[in-house]
DNA sequence: AAATACACTTGCCCTATGGCAAGAAATGCT
DNA sequence: AGCATTTCTTGCCATAGGGCAAGTGTATTT
């Protein structure tokens, strides 16, 4: 099966060889076509996704029933729910495959047993977790501290096949703008 | 000391009678008076606090320059830069005594020496900062799905000690808008 | 008690952004 | 290839919220 590419997704000092077995055992193929649903808002998780192919986004609705990306998936990325998960509770956002694609994912059950017998999977756990909260934090920090085009011009410099693979309205939702003004800002940009 | 205290903050059910001991032991009370500066961006935070009495919040500044509160510290509440304090690495909020106050503190030392002789404390740690993740997901839903008017209500509702003992521009910053505004939208509140 | 410093409200005006809609361009489907 | 659908751009207009400043109110200091 896939260890390698299961090995630079788990990556941790306390993973050895026989572990990386045991979990690639866990994953299952799954394809995604363009527009599939993979969790709606309100229904409890029940599998955990490792990103191969592909584009993913979450997205909910605002106050005035506007709909705003919060987030994309790309290839080896982890795309969960994960209180929804965990903490068997509804899902507070919609997921979907924006372009066909394919991912490995673990069903609910699976996913305890292996936290439960590798050791070395559950801090790769914990230490996800702890940089699921700093990411959140910083984004938190650049919606204030970074205008709308500075933080379009920074996802065109680190995640660039977002920018290639999405429909703008998606990325304008993600920047807190609609698709209008963020079209004006890209003519601003190519302008000068 | 304080120790009936100390056990409704740290509530661990590995937590036994002597590790709250030895966790009372670790802290050092200090006063704090208003306007106070706790920790100010760019440095590295030394000590963990909690308070006991009193209001304080964070801060940063926009891409405008202005004030933005980010958060408000209630009493029985945790005061950290958590990546600051554990990464060592420079603080990305101001901290601010907005009353005078009393906290707890724990210098990064002893709070590393507890983790590591305290297991319960441990895993109190941990469930704190899963805690954490969850309050910030959240709040930055919130921030989309539920409109200024409105997250001032579940203030005034759930948090009034802050209504209370704030300034208004702190609130006004905290809900994403301008005192102006604020003042305007209690105005609509009390006229109808 | 006067003086000073904040805090809050309110009016006026202005600007950035959104809503809408038409048209152009690109993509996909049969 | 031709038709349909979606995506993106752009103009016009409306509007929520911000900037500013004056005026009132409330605390704190000397």
């Amino acid at each position: 099966m896939e260890i390698d590419f299961f090995q630079t997704i788990y990556n941790h000092p306390l993973l050895r060889k026989e572990d990386y077995e045991e979990i690639s055992k866990a994953h299952t193929k799954i394809e995604f076509a363009h527009g599939t649903m993979l969790l709606e808002k309100g229904k409890i998780a029940g599998e955990f996704y490792v990103i191969e192919k592909g584009l993913f986004r979450s997205f909910l609705y605002d106050y005035n029933g506007n709909e705003i990306t919060t987030e994309f998936y790309c290839p080896k990325e982890i795309l969960i729910e994960s209180f929804s998960l965990f903490q068997r509770i509804p899902s507070k956002e919609n997921f979907q495959a924006i372009s066909d694609g394919t991912a490995w994912k673990i069903e609910y059950d699976t996913f305890q047993e292996l936290l439960h017998k590798v050791e070395g999977f559950r801090e790769w756990g914990r230490t996800w977790a702890t940089n699921q909260l700093f990411v959140l934090k910083q984004r938190s920090i650049d919606v204030v501290t970074i205008s709308a085009t500075d933080r379009y011009l920074n996802l065109i410099k680190e995640r660039p096949q977002i920018i290639l693979q999405s429909p703008l309205k998606y990325i304008a939702s993600y920047l807190g703008i609609t698709d209008t003004s963020l079209s004006r800002i890209r003519k601003e940009i190519s302008t000068g």
